[in-house]
DNA sequence: GAGTGGATTTCGCAT
DNA sequence: ATGCGAAGTCCACTC
């Protein structure tokens, strides 16, 4: 089997019926389209936005996604999200691809006037993408590692997501003091801190016994140790890379098993 | 003068030498380098990840900002911020491309084994982009044009940004009975209308006579229309694009006047 | 340099 | 569908 693969390339094409056909083309059979050329945009739906001419990359995906790149900067300067309808047509030397969306209603409209590079393939990937160190991630392996919070801590129980949005696990420490812990996976600043402590605060209202606060994150931020103190909670180092390799080194097994006596 | 400009663009070439020396070139003159090919990444930094082989377009930028982009949906899967160092090589067949950032330290590394296209080119961009429409922008509407909130309604003084976030123009009705108004440029939950009203009351306080809180925002969520009306205070329907064309309509003098007469 | 909030945020999950 | 919170968010602005 050969590894070349059916992709069209057109180096300075002008810009005639015939770019409009490969254009169409390329759309019509949800290849993806590149074009590395002058444009201008206009954009009109949740906002609206007009870009000057100049020379950028447009990419316009399978699944009907186009963004529009600048030579600088990370973030596409235009853009569409998947799910466009698209129309395309040729005039007086300029190419327009127009890129609608419906929900919210918004459209996207590019002008060529001049091309340096059309390239259009039907792109295979199947690859796998895995992530490691999420928030969830953190909360992960402070199960599987309960020592990474502190000596003696034993989690009781843990929630994905609890109203306002944030992650947390429970427990006794060595004392047998209840322990509420708030993992951040960044700096955790003023709001952190408040959560938890709104936290603490409800679960004292229906516990007997003392209830601790702990804040774990990469680090913390400047003044915050001080409302910390003021709240008598704790602040626990936690990287998020240490918690990822947790992670990847432990069978699968091991958290399976938590979750089920758990459940 | 020519309309030619210098680029490079390579179809299915070897992965050799060759190819390592036209990628640090390009790296080195800081030319937008895209390459389309079959590739794995692996990322570590703030997180870590993995991609396994698939063909994507992968973008480096003159400013040391990369993406790799997936034949499908509107994210980079993995990417890398402007200011990144570089690294690459060629190892048997292998096309190696590291990108390396300090603070956050993050290095990405890709890997070809296969390229259908390499393009490489000095782009010129210095287009104006403008965007219209965001919340800003919408204050600055009601300012020019107070009927949007209501006939006869009068602003008096306005807020570029109150604690926590929100943007509004206070004013007189055509009653003569004080107003507080929310601007929101997307859908309106209960956050908004609990903002409102605390500031409401806030106003109320110091004030005699009566205060009125007018929502206004492109539509409201679901429930929330009722709260409203327990808190006996109205909602506006405000299109951001509406704001967006008296804007551009209107001769910036007329902004910058009411500017002055607030200063 | 750090903290805060917005974004045409997008995305995913829960209701 | 809607709502809510995370994101390797990025980015711009303030302190």
């Amino acid at each position: 089997m050969s590894n070349q693969r059916q992709i069209c390339v057109l180096e300075n094409p002008e810009i005639n019926e015939g770019t409009e056909r490969s254009v169409k083309e390329t759309l019509a059979r949800r290849k993806v389209l590149l074009i590395v050329g002058r444009c201008w945009v206009d954009y009109k739906g949740r906002a609206s936005s007009t870009l000057e001419p100049g020379e950028r990359i447009v990419v316009v995906k399978e699944d009907g996604s186009v963004l529009v790149h600048r030579p600088n900067s990370y973030e596409a300067v235009n853009w569409q999200p998947p799910g466009c309808i698209f129309q395309s047509k040729v005039r007086n030397g300029v190419l327009q691809i127009k890129a609608v969306r419906r929900k919210p209603a918004e459209s996207l409209n590019i002008y060529f006037d001049q091309i340096f590079l059309l390239f259009a393939m039907k792109m295979r990937d199947a690859g796998d993408f895995s992530l490691h160190a999420s928030e969830e991630d953190m909360q992960k392996a402070v199960l599987l590692q309960p020592s990474l919070i502190e000596t003696g801590f034993k989690p009781v129980s843990f929630e994905k997501k609890v109203e306002p949005g944030f992650v947390d696990v429970y427990g006794i420490d060595g004392d047998g003091k209840f322990v509420v812990v708030e993992i951040k996976r960044k700096t955790a600043g003023r709001n952190a801190v408040l959560q938890l402590s709104k936290y603490v605060r409800a679960v004292q209202n229906h516990a007997n016994r003392e209830v601790r606060g702990i804040l774990a994150a990469p680090n913390i931020a400047k003044g915050t140790q001080r409302l910390l103190d003021m709240l008598k909670m704790t602040f626990r180092p936690l990287q998020p890379q240490i918690c990822a390799e947790i992670i990847r080194e432990s069978p699968n097994r091991k958290l399976a098993e938590f979750f089920e006596t758990e459940a």
